[in-house]
DNA sequence: TTAAACTTTCAATAATTATTGAAAGTTTAA
DNA sequence: TTAAACTTTCAATAATTATTGAAAGTTTAA
């Protein structure tokens, strides 16, 4: 396979895996590109490469900003601004994982708290049945939680090693 | 709080968590009231629940048995069919990990081998660079994959025993 | 200060995705 | 067989989400 069409190929199936996961498809897009870029890149340079307007980059660049995956890079001589992605594809999932634990996950777990004690009577089997599901859902989520700020506290090696302990 | 309080919100809650991982938010909300539910519900019943059209009902339901997480209940004389959810909390994470994982990783991973291998002359910044990461993410992808089948596979007990052993 | 070179905002619009509801299809009981 | 009681499909439409691009805002060099 030839660089353009590999390189083509990659910015879609990150934009597709973006947009199946709830992501902004150009943001992904955008990431892709940043990603696979030996130096930072220009408002322009994004442009130019996706075919979208200053507006869609300048907004879809400032929420990669925003999720902590790339970084603005001054150069020096230069009036415009650079950006360019972390490329340590372990940061990466660790910074992925916590923002959308936080954006997302963690108002469930606030909600599913307050959803585990309602007023009513217990004999009733709605909600019997509503409170028993909420307390699974409290205890699960929670396990998930600690899981998951291992995953992120963690360093790959010592992460994965462990992994691999449970497959032996 | 009261029940049908309670209910409400965890429909809400459940359907806004589905939409931002990509998931209909219909079908999440579906999803939830047969999670709470102590018995099996036909379509009349989530139509109403939900004020939805019957059309989308039958697909929302549909879908959530192609995702294993939903299953239909036959009551003997009644031509009606009735829908009941898998209530076990971890064998749903279970089977929404095990598609997720066939639908939209896998796909993703065999794009990921092949571009590995470009040709191109490897002096190139561009080209070097784009190698250096399509290996990184084979090597992560792969990983996560091993990881995942090791969550699928494993029962709850033993798999938060051990993930809890690296909490020690 | 000023004006050139940039970035950001946001209302209008386009693109995508979800929903409706009527028509077609299927199953069952008699 | 038939017709009643259901389920499914799908074209039209509605709702949501993403994008444009011009105007407003900001920064920097001189």
């Amino acid at each position: 396979m030839e660089f353009n069409e590999a390189k083509a190929q990659f910015i879609q199936t990150w934009g597709k895996l973006g947009s199946e996961w709830g992501i902004n498809r150009t943001m992904a897009q955008v990431h892709a590109i940043l990603l696979i870029s030996p130096k930072p890149l220009c408002t322009e340079d994004i442009m130019e490469e996706l075919n979208i307007s200053r507006g869609n980059t300048n907004m879809n660049v400032r929420d990669l900003i925003n999720w902590d995956l790339v970084s603005k890079k001054l150069v020096p001589g230069d009036r415009k601004e650079y950006f360019e992605a972390e490329k340590d594809i372990w940061e990466v999932a660790r910074r992925i994982i916590k923002e959308r634990k936080k954006r997302e996950v963690e108002p469930v777990i606030k909600v599913l708290s307050q959803l585990k004690q309602i007023d009513g009577d217990s004999e009733i089997s709605e909600i019997k049945e509503f409170t028993s599901m909420m307390e699974q859902l409290d205890r699960f989520v929670g396990k998930m939680d600690k899981s998951v700020n291992l995953l992120i506290n963690e360093n790959e090696n010592k992460l994965f090693s462990l992994l691999f302990k449970l497959l032996k």
